[in-house]
DNA sequence: TTATCTATCCCCCGAAACAGTGATTCTGCC
DNA sequence: GGCAGAATCACTGTTTCGGGGGATAGATAA
């Protein structure tokens, strides 16, 4: 038996998610709430196994909560739920510990199918979500300009911490010619010091 | 019909996934290979739409694969295969544009369940690798010394490439005072400098 | 054969970062 | 009321960074 909890600020949503799932048998209707205040309310004196969580809510929203939830309950799965299939979203809300993504319009057999993973601790995607998630990875890793093995090797020795003399001394050059690498780096890229670098650097893995 | 590929160097993994799916009447045998090399050599002539693709070959392994073959054929899903089970190898092969991740010892009903799932541009995770990734995303994210809001507010200034009398412009304070917080922030989190600083804080989601 | 790119090296200079030390005010908590 | 921590400001150095300018050599591509 599945105790599934719902916050959503949309009652038709919870209205229209309840009836879908009340004549499952192997799933009980925990509770439901219309913002994150009483959902965390809730779950101070009650629990359970599946929250259904709508991504978009006044106040505190669902990435947010989510977060708050699997840190005070980590063994409570959370699937996130939207009318709009963002993969910035996905992303962050698979970041604060999500198991999973649908859409509100998925049809039964794929809300019941995600209840059903996620409650056993595995990941669920919808087909969309799962695109759209994939097309925000692939989005931020373009359009950058090709950096030569040496940059590529400099770079990765700036965002370890070292500086312009102990990244010659390491690799036999001179302080010099590491900086001239380095100011490359910065004129490529089109940032403006070391720490805007370094982000980009991380942000689209180049490091 | 989904024409399935797959890659891997052991031939007993081979024989027994074949002899899995060759009686699925909706599943197509595309091909085979033991390494990267022939895999490759295989789809300048042929196609198919899902690859099932070992996480550790010899030579080229599957992460890099993965990477290689969603540049060149964008459309092909790839499915991770493995015995074992690590977060850091599942999240790599997901950032190279993999569909999902299963353990060789999953159960049939569970490999068509993915095969199916990525064919038409889901995600899957088996239960058990879903929980791996989900430890390691978490465990990745522990330890760090609490920072004040106005360390996090200037630390994300800094990351957005503001120097110190930039922000103090900014907020309105004694470019001594940000001086003081990023100090802080070096000492904090013990890192010598800045592009250490901000490395740190993308890569543990600070910012 | 030029032309371009990469990698290497060099110099100057001002601005920024980093290290060390110390101080005052305010706020939340016991 | 007192205490700890946060937030603020201050001064003095030294080191590093970043902008600007240039030079040479090798590889490679047009």
């Amino acid at each position: 038996m599945i105790r599934v909890f719902i916050v959503d600020d949309h009652p038709v949503v919870i209205e229209g998610i309840h009836s879908l799932l009340k004549k499952e048998k192997n799933i009980e209707w925990a509770g439901q709430a219309m913002n994150a205040q009483s959902c965390l309310g809730f779950f101070v004196n009650n629990t359970a196994d599946v929250i259904l969580m709508d991504i978009s809510m006044p106040g505190m929203d669902g990435v947010e909560l989510c977060a708050v939830i699997k840190v005070k309950y980590p063994g409570i799965m959370v699937l996130g739920l939207s009318t709009f299939n963002q993969g910035l979203y996905i992303k962050k809300m698979m970041e604060n510990g999500a198991s999973g993504y649908i859409l509100k319009n998925s049809s039964k057999e794929e809300l019941l199918e995600a209840i059903h993973t996620v409650s056993e601790g595995g990941i669920f995607f919808s087909g969309e979500a799962g695109q759209a998630l994939q097309e925000y990875q692939k989005s931020s890793i373009n359009d950058l300009p090709a950096l030569t093995s040496r940059e590529k090797e400099i770079l990765e020795l700036i965002a370890q911490g070292y500086t312009n003399p102990q990244i010659a001394e390491k690799i036999f050059l001179s302080s010099f010619t590491v900086d001239s690498h380095r100011k490359n780096l910065l004129a490529k890229l089109n940032v403006k010091n070391t720490a805007s670098l370094i982000r980009l650097a991380v942000e689209q893995k180049l490091i």
